[in-house]
RNA sequence: GGCCACGUGGCGGAGUGGUUACGCAACGGUCUGCAAAACCGUGUACUCCGGUUCAAUUCCGGACGUGGCCUCCA
């Protein structure tokens, strides 16, 4: 078995040699945590979070360390402060938006079945030198104005970019398109308009740090190339996230952490997730299509329902994660009966419910080496759900060994599906009303007074309830319900 | 305007130089008192126009279309 990544430096598939496989290394850009996080949001850590389990699968657990940043310098971090805490001191203001907002996100992806990475630094303990002398963001900054790669102007530092020959290898774009595209600022005190602030000045009331060149704080890009230099290494092997990321993040920080580190290269491998849109148009507030994650998961306010975090996973991982993908109710109803399918075909397996009981099938290591491909993954649980369901216990151990690596919640299905089925009859009353109504059809067919045994099924059917009838594993008639969906 | 990605059956979504994706929906059947559910089965699609080839949905060129980036948005 080989691993196989889409790399977007080379634009191709490359089999993936670590540089140390004793530390695989991999960064990816985390959320602003000025908002909630959105289901946009969702979709890298998602990704990569099957690629960390991959990783840890190949190289073992302790073998593999995965930082994904929380930035929480930012300027929307610094409205939201003084419009939410207008009485404290804009520091502890900050802290305390930051700190509401990253709880939040840890809350919401560890319900969408992902692992904490090894590290989450957070950009503000990475501005000043630090006492364990770990990579920070001025002494990097530093650097690249000692080896000529950043300028001192106007009350900013500015990368050079001319002084980087090959700047713009990722995004391929080249310095004397930009100036053709005349979209991006002239500002008089750059040397180029490409060039980017590594450090600007803060006024009084703006967040800052003490500085070589004054008060101030951190340009966007910086603060991963230290966090990552801190943990990783001045190279290291994989670097993801989302596309819009490429250009102008990704290539910025490449040209910092090259600069500085005088390395050929910042990472082996790019990988980038493409973008979500919902029901088909892009998601933005003035839409009203923007969904945060905790909103599907708490709220009724996509499709009117909840949706169980395993569901929202799943619909995720469906769609090749270099495809745009378009999140639809629909999308994630099918979600959700492919995992009601699933839990029918292993239920009457007895399989046991801990996470890792069975083993991952090769089948499944191979489609997901070969850059992630889900949809094989998905194809093949199919039709050992049809196996199983014949009462192929090896297929249903397979299913389930899948569904435990990928996080899909096996041992919950069960009660997900309850609940998420009893959306509109949750209380206690309604569902021994339905019993009731239910022993009393089962008494009339066995007398085989069909009139009323009907009425009962068409009283039920109007409550939003659908009978299903069936045989018990002795052949003798068993009717179950559901929420008509 | 520049750069990039993509265009597959009713829908979603893989893949391939000549052979079955898969799921949902639909249709047919079995079962059922009748339905529903479940189970079994059915589908021959690849934007358009050229070119290469014995053969192209798959390679090349062009057209049209869609989406993204080019303003700290994953």
């Amino acid at each position: 078995m080989e691993l196989r990544l889409y790399d977007t430096m080379t634009k191709e598939k490359r089999v993936f040699t670590p540089i140390d496989p004793s530390n695989v290394r991999m960064y990816v850009c985390g959320p602003t945590v000025y908002d909630f996080a959105h289901i946009g949001n969702a979709r890298p850590v998602i990704v990569f979070d099957v690629l960390f389990r991959l990783l840890r699968h190949i190289y073992g657990d302790k073998h593999v360390t995965y930082v994904r940043n929380i930035t929480d310098v930012d300027d929307k971090i610094n409205d939201r402060a003084v419009r939410d805490f207008p009485g404290l001191p804009l520091n502890e203001a900050i802290r305390k938006v930051t700190e509401t907002t990253a709880n939040q996100f840890q809350a919401d992806v560890a319900a969408l079945g992902c692992l904490p990475p090894t590290h989450q630094p957070r950009a503000t303990e990475f501005v000043l030198p630090r006492p364990d002398g770990k990579a920070d963001m001025v002494t990097l900054i530093k650097q690249l104005i000692a080896r000529g790669n950043a300028y001192e102007a106007g009350g900013e530092v500015l990368f050079d970019t001319q002084s980087m020959p090959d700047y713009g290898a990722l995004s391929g774009r080249k310095l004397e398109e930009q100036k053709a595209g005349a979209r991006v600022a002239v500002d008089v005190h750059k040397k180029n308009p490409a060039d980017f602030v590594l450090w600007k000045l803060s006024s009084e009331n703006e967040p800052g740090w003490d500085s070589p060149w004054g008060r101030g704080r951190p340009g966007w890009h910086i603060e991963c190339s230290a966090m990552s230099a801190a943990y990783l290494g001045d190279v290291f092997d994989i670097h993801g996230g989302g596309l819009d990321l490429i250009f102008p993040h990704h290539e910025n920080e490449i040209a910092q952490s090259r600069c500085a580190h005088g390395t050929s290269v910042m990472a082996n491998y790019w990988m980038h997730n493409g973008f979500l849109q919902v029901e088909g148009e892009k998601m933005s507030k003035s839409l009203g299509n923007f969904f945060t994650i905790n909103e599907l998961l708490t709220t009724d306010r996509f499709g009117g329902r909840k949706w169980p975090g395993e569901v929202l996973r799943l619909a995720m991982l469906k769609t090749h994660y270099r495809s745009p993908i378009d999140w639809t109710v629909s999308s994630l109803e099918e979600a959700f009966q492919n995992i009601g399918n699933w839990n029918d075909a292993l239920s009457p397996h007895a399989l046991s419910n801990m996470p890792g009981s069975y083993a991952l099938p090769d089948e499944i290591l191979e489609a997901v080496a070969d850059d992630l491909g889900f949809s094989k993954v998905i194809a093949q649980m199919h039709q050992w759900a049809k196996l199983s369901k014949t009462g192929d216990a090896s297929a249903a151990k397979k299913l389930a060994g899948t569904a435990d690596f990928l996080d899909l919640g096996r041992s919950g299905w069960d009660k997900t599906l309850q609940e998420f089925l009893f959306k509109t009859a949750t209380d206690n009353a309604l569902n021994s009303k339905f019993d009731e109504l239910i022993a009393a059809r089962e008494d009339a067919r066995a007398r085989k007074d069909f009139k009323e045994s009907d009425r009962i099924r068409d009283e039920l059917a109007a409550m939003g309830v659908v009978l299903k009838d069936g045989r018990d594993a002795d052949g003798r008639p068993v009717t179950t319900w559901e929420i008509a969906r």
